[in-house]
DNA sequence: CGTTGAACTCTACAAGCGTTGAATTAAGGC
DNA sequence: GCCTTAATTCAACGCTTGTAGAGTTCAACG
């Protein structure tokens, strides 16, 4: 009865822990959760069981860590092969693809964690940036929209505009928990919002005078 | 050559201060900077050139300052009586409005503030959702429309898209700062914009079943 | 003029943060 | 079977944070 509460002991495990992969997931879901600032490093290595000095033994400095932990497993090749089905419109698909893959299990806690942290860290800011150009506009080339468009300023302000929509769907389904945003299917959403998007990227849209010059 | 640094005095100063205003100011102006987690009370003190503990001495705790600052000063009537030109369309009219008042000096910070908190605190959210819904609904209601439609559920999925799309336009051309956003002027996104959400509002939109009873 | 109360600053505490260095234990190559 | 190297915990530092209490100066009222 020397010791009341059996801690680990220290020094290295037997066989393979795994731990460092379990400390970045422990990682994603702090940083989905809280946000950059709000997640503590105590806090990922207690989700991870671990204690707080390894976290920083693996990665560094917290920075390192949200950016490691931020990295995309490659965008996820299966869920965008299950998808595109035909018959619907364009706008459908790139509406249903986005939601899909931002919300499936591999991408979720990424997203969000870019999500709530690009609100008040620059970095972040950039990185949710490049994320949603990779997943937006990846989708949109693999689905064929926006190629027969020679000027490039007004694919850059037609793309942007759907990704303003996009983006204000994921706020507010995934973080303000909008009831009827929350409440809708990803196919309703889709049927509703993708004509909205379709226009956007191949309608008859206002464009700047100045970003088609004559 | 006893002290150094001049501090301030303490005791009451003469006349009237408008202290406490001052504060509020503060703490709008680092709510919007670097959202509620990142805003400090330190930090308000410094900005408003007052010793941290008043700040607490006037508003209790931080949640509380959070609250006060986050009120807002009625939406600014000024604001809305300059909009709304005859002329152009419905949701031309909804888009310039909602993004004129958002970015009035007199509500500009509390907006951002809330924005940006709303991502970590579950009290900003909800007052952002108020907030949201004041000032959209309002518009809406004010320009008149989405009051042809009966069934009541889906007003509310309507609103809630026009609400989606105008946050996500906010997010992208305020915090995320997308240059095609950025660039463009208030006219020029109500122009590409208002179609968008017009159709939401009054034009043919897919409903989800559940929502219209037969 | 004296008293009460509000505005204001000082000092300090307790807690939590990111980070560090040293100690302990196991794995892997020679 | 030793020896290097990696994984892991421990204890602690220095800093910042929100908050509390006590003290100081002024305004207002009788």
């Amino acid at each position: 009865m020397t010791e009341r509460k059996p801690r680990a002991r220290s020094g290295r495990r037997s066989g393979e822990s795994g731990t460092s992969e379990a400390i970045l997931d422990a990682a994603r879901g702090q940083f989905a959760e809280h946000g950059y600032q709000g997640a503590t490093i105590r806090g990922i290595a207690g989700v991870a069981g671990v204690d707080p000095a390894l976290v920083h033994h693996f990665y560094g400095t917290k920075e390192a860590l949200f950016a490691a932990a931020m990295r995309l497993p490659v965008v996820p090749g299966e869920v965008i092969a299950g998808i595109a089905k035909e018959g619907t419109g364009l706008g459908e698909r790139l509406v249903t693809t986005a939601l899909t893959i931002w919300e499936s299990p591999e991408v979720k806690d990424t997203f969000l964690g870019l999500l709530r942290s690009a609100m008040t860290s620059e970095q972040a800011a950039l990185m949710l940036r490049e994320f949603v150009a990779d997943t937006v506009l990846t989708a949109i080339v693999r689905l064929g929209g926006l190629d027969r468009i020679g000027n490039q300023a007004e694919a850059q302000y037609r793309a942007s505009m759907v990704a303003t929509h996009l983006i204000g769907l994921a706020l507010t389904r995934l973080v303000l928990g909008l009831p009827a945003v929350t409440s809708a299917s990803v196919t309703e959403l889709g049927a509703t919002v993708g004509p909205a998007v379709e226009r956007y990227l191949t309608g008859e849209v206002a464009i700047p005078d100045r970003l088609t010059p004559t």
